[in-house]
DNA sequence: TTGAATCTGTTGACTAAGCAACACTGGAGC
DNA sequence: GCTCCAGTGTTGCTTAGTCAACAGATTCAA
C-alpha cells in the first residue's frame, strides 16, 4: 500500500493520464464544494474522460476519495522520506508533524469538510499510518506482535492532529509537537529499539 | 483552415487530448532547444504517448511544426476576433500587429530560430493571412479577382513583420505600424469597399 | 401520486492508443 | 571499406477509452 510508487511507474501511459486526469479534476472540485454535492458526472466531465471510464478505475466516488486521499497523504510521507527509514524519536515526531500538516492544509482547501467527509479520510490515514508503524515495529530486535503498540500509537496521532487541526486559536507546530511527542514515543520505545 | 475551433470540439476526447499533449511537449522542447535537433523521439518522451500514436496524428516532425504554428498564430488571430469581422483599416492595423507580435514572440520563446524554421514558418503563416485577407476581400461588394491583392498584401504584411522582429533597435510597434499601415492598406482599399 | 429530472451503475460495439518488432536510413568513428 | 548507433516509419495484435443506450434510484414539485 505504501512502496506503490515503483509499480506505478510501468503502467499502461493510458492508465496513468487517465487517474491523474480524475484525481486532479476531483481535487479542483473539492475546493469547490463539499464531497456530498460532487457527483461522479462532475468530475468525468472536468476531467475531460467518459463516465463510462471512471467507473472501469473506480467502484464510485468514494472510492476516489479513498484513493485520493491515500495518495496525497502517501506523498506527504514520501517527501519526508519516512516510508524508507525505520523508527526513531526523530522520525516519529517528523511523522506526527506529517499528520497535522496534512490535516491543516485540508481544511484550508476543501471548502465543506463536514463530517462524513473527514471520518471516510480519517480510516484512510489511519491505515496509512497503521501500515508504517508496523513496518517500523517489525524491524526491531525485539520480536512480539506489534498490533497492539501500533494501534495505539495510530490512534494517539491521528487524534493529536485531529485536534490540532480544529483548534481555534493553534499554537506553533514545533511547540504543539514537542509536548505532545514524549506521550506518543513512550508507548513505542520500548518496542522499537534500534536495530 | 481559420474556422476550426467549432469541430474540433466534438472530436474524440482521446484524440484532443493526444495533440494537445504532442503540442505542448514540442512547445517545451523548442523553448529548450533548435527544431533540428529535436526528434520525434523527443516528443513523444516528454508527451509521454507511444511514438507510433505521433505517426497516427502526423506524417513527421516537419507535419509537427505546421501544425503547431497554425494552431498559435490562429489563436492570436482569433484573440483578436479577426476572424469573425470584415476588412477595415481598423482590422487590418491589427493583423499586422498580430503577426508582428507574433514574430516577436516566438524569437524570444524558442532557443535557436534558424533559417530553415523560419522559412518553414513562413509558409505556414503565410497561407493563413492569405486565407484570411481572401475572406475579407470577397465580401467586397466589388466582385473581382481577389487573388492579386490578397497576396500582395500577404507577402507585404509577413515582409514588415519579419522585418521589424529583425531589427536590433526596435521602434514601439506603434510607431512601426503607424509608419507601415498606409503602405498596405492602399493596395486593399480599393477593391475592400466597406459592405 | 404522478411524473419530470437527474444521477447511478452497467452493457456491447467501436475506435484510439500502447507495445514490440521490423526493415530502413544516415551519420560517426575506426 | 566497415560496423555501430540512433532515429525513422510501419505493422499486427492487445488493451483502454468512448459512446449511446439501458434500467433502476432519488428527489422535488405540481
Amino acid at each position: 500500500m505504501l512502496l506503490n510508487s515503483k509499480e506505478e511507474e510501468k503502467l499502461d501511459p493510458r492508465v496513468k493520464r487517465t487517474r491523474s486526469l480524475i484525481l486532479t479534476s476531483f481535487e479542483s472540485l473539492l475546493a469547490e464544494k463539499g464531497f456530498e454535492s460532487i457527483s461522479v458526472q462532475d468530475v468525468t466531465d472536468k476531467a475531460e474522460i467518459n463516465r463510462a471510464t471512471f467507473y472501469a478505475h473506480f467502484p464510485d466516488k468514494y472510492a476516489l476519495l479513498d484513493y485520493a486521499i491515500s495518495q496525497m497523504f502517501s506523498q506527504e510521507i514520501e517527501k519526508r522520506t519516512l516510508n524508507t527509514c525505520h523508527y526513531t524519536h526523530d522520525n516519529l515526531r517528523n511523522l506526527i508533524l506529517a499528520v497535522c500538516d496534512f490535516l491543516v492544509n485540508m481544511h484550508s482547501e476543501c471548502a465543506q469538510p463536514h463530517q462524513q467527509f473527514e471520518s471516510l479520510t480519517e480510516g484512510t490515514i489511519k491505515n496509512i499510518l497503521y501500515e508504517l508503524l508496523s513496518h517500523w515495529l517489525s524491524q526491531s530486535k525485539v520480536k512480539i506482535s506489534t498490533d497492539i503498540p501500533a494501534t495505539v500509537a495510530t490512534w494517539a496521532i491521528y487524534g493529536l492532529a485531529s485536534h490540532y487541526s480544529h483548534m481555534k486559536k493553534r499554537p506553533t507546530l514545533e511547540k504543539f509537537v514537542d509536548e505532545a511527542l514524549p506521550l506518543v514515543a513512550v508507548n513505542l520505545e520500548q518496542f522499537a529499539l534500534p536495530v
